[in-house]
RNA sequence: GUGGAUGUAGCUCAAUGGCAGAGCGCCGCACUGUGGAUGCGGUGGUUGAGGGUUCGAUCCCCUUCAUCCACCCCA
């Protein structure tokens, strides 16, 4: 490197214009499924105490995953590391006053310690969105087709990614049948979590390394290779009817090896993924019923789920379902003649601004042909150039920038001929 | 935390133990009231950093830093 710039921070992204373009875009989507089906935008803070997390999250998230340090009066903090907690919080000290069923959204920055790779940085975003106070199975049906909309939405179909959709309590009760320990379970859990992660000679030593016996290893693999599972949850049973209505069962379906690495998940738990398989999971989610309590509320079970920012991105870009981003918000570029006449072409770009038109102005002279350079490299639509000629007629030239067609008109007539061709 | 790969011009990449190159970009000119196309000319580098071997290292060796990829975990 022949510049010595400063670098910044390992594992943060640089939001460019052009990256910035497809940020905004993927928040609107975001924002348009969310507010249809009626949840409020709200944010919290991004630092939390480190206590907030601790026996929440996962212990990998908490104890290695976390940015965690000392403020100058030594209370430990944690950069968060997913919102859930958070939202936990706000909801318990404000308990009283809200309205139930509450629904929330939220888009913003967390942080996970970790070695940067393909779809994975330390800073990164997050699309949350909550149900908390309706604990019925057409709850956890609402957050799994606000999923599939939004999915639909960016241009995803069916064949392309899926929801696949589980229950903890109805894996638990099973497992309880095969005299599973209770205490044994949540490992068990992580072992079915892993079955499709690792190959079968590790997967059968971790079981066997966990306890089990190799007729309760069976009994587990009989499980998760059962597909009419869910017809034995009442819960599944309904939330799967309920889906029927929203028109995107396509997107949905039942699959008993998912499971999750949160350990607040109670109930429904589920997973979008490319459905070509190169991808890990694209988002995730479930039911939750201990977390308000477990931070001083009074307890209220809620359901949601969170995507990540990088994860989607790459799979649009895959799919080729991003959209081209533009450089300039501004169709129109108003050129500079020559320094006698920059107030009567900074009078008139403005006079456009008033009228509602985006105009980027050039402020010091330059040749001609370099402006016109300038308006398409920044992706300007039009230019427009007041010279002499027309200074002395009151007229104005609007060159096509695309076409490199031209034609002056009077002034007055400017504002309605930009907007005419959609300036 | 573990393992693998890669660092050469603004970008994408060549090359050789013996003068470091191309394409793109950028700047200029042809064309001082007209951009994209074309032609011509020009700008471009302590070969990531430090050390070692060598007459000589961008190349071989060691160290270090950075980036990427995979694992782990997860969004």
């Amino acid at each position: 490197m022949a510049r010595d710039v400063v670098r910044s921070v390992k594992g943060t992204r640089d939001f460019y214009p052009e990256e910035m373009g497809a940020r905004i875009w993927l928040y609107e989507k975001m924002r348009q499924v969310s507010e249809s089906f009626g949840y409020s935008e709200f944010e919290g803070p991004m630092l939390e105490t480190y206590e907030l997390y601790i026996a929440k999250s996962s212990q990998e998230i908490v104890e290695k995953q976390s940015f965690v340090f000392e403020d100058r009066g030594g209370d430990k903090l944690t950069l968060r590391p997913e919102l859930t907690p958070t939202l936990a919080r706000m909801v318990a000290a404000r308990q009283p006053q809200l309205t139930f069923p509450l629904r929330w959204w939220s888009f913003g920055p967390f942080w996970r310690y970790e070695r940067p790779q393909k779809g994975r940085t330390r800073e990164f975003f997050q699309w949350n969105i909550d149900l908390l106070g309706d604990d019925s199975p057409e709850a956890d049906a609402e957050l799994i087709a606000i999923a599939a909309s939004f999915l639909k939405e960016v241009g995803l179909t069916s064949g392309e990614v899926r929801i696949l959709v589980n229950n903890r309590e109805l894996m638990d009760k099973h497992l309880a049948t095969f005299d599973i320990a209770p205490e044994m379970r949540g490992e068990v859990f992580n072992l079915i979590d892993r079955r499709d992660k690792m190959s079968e000679e590790s997967w059968q030593e971790y079981a066997a390394e966990l306890g089990l016996t190799p007729k309760q290893t069976g009994q587990v693999i009989d499980l998760i290779g059962n597909q009419e599972l869910w017809r034995q949850s009442d819960s599944l049973v309904k939330m799967f009817a309920a889906l029927e209505a929203y028109g995107i069962s396509d997107y949905v379906s039942f699959a008993p090896q998912i499971i999750r690495g949160l350990v607040y998940y109670t109930g429904t738990v589920f997973e979008a993924w490319d459905t070509s398989g190169e991808y890990r999971a694209i988002f995730g989610g479930g039911r939750y019923d201990n977390l308000v309590g477990d931070v001083g509320g009074d307890p209220v079970g809620g359901v949601g789920f969170a995507v990540g920012d990088l994860i989607i991105t790459l799979i649009l870009q895959q799919y080729g379902r991003l959209p081209e981003f533009g450089k300039t918000p501004s169709a129109v570029f108003f050129t500079l003649f020559d320094q006698s006449l920059l107030q009567e072409s900074l009078k008139l770009a403005n006079s456009l601004r008033q009228a509602g038109i985006k105009v980027t102005s050039q402020l010091t002279p330059s040749k001609l042909g370099k402006q016109f350079k300038y308006a398409d490299r920044i992706g300007a639509k039009f230019a427009i150039v007041v010279g002499p000629d027309e200074a002395a007629n009151n007229t104005v030239t609007i060159k096509n920038l695309a076409t490199g067609e031209q034609t002056e008109l009077p002034q007055g007539e400017l504002v309605n001929n930009l907007k005419a061709l959609g300036g």
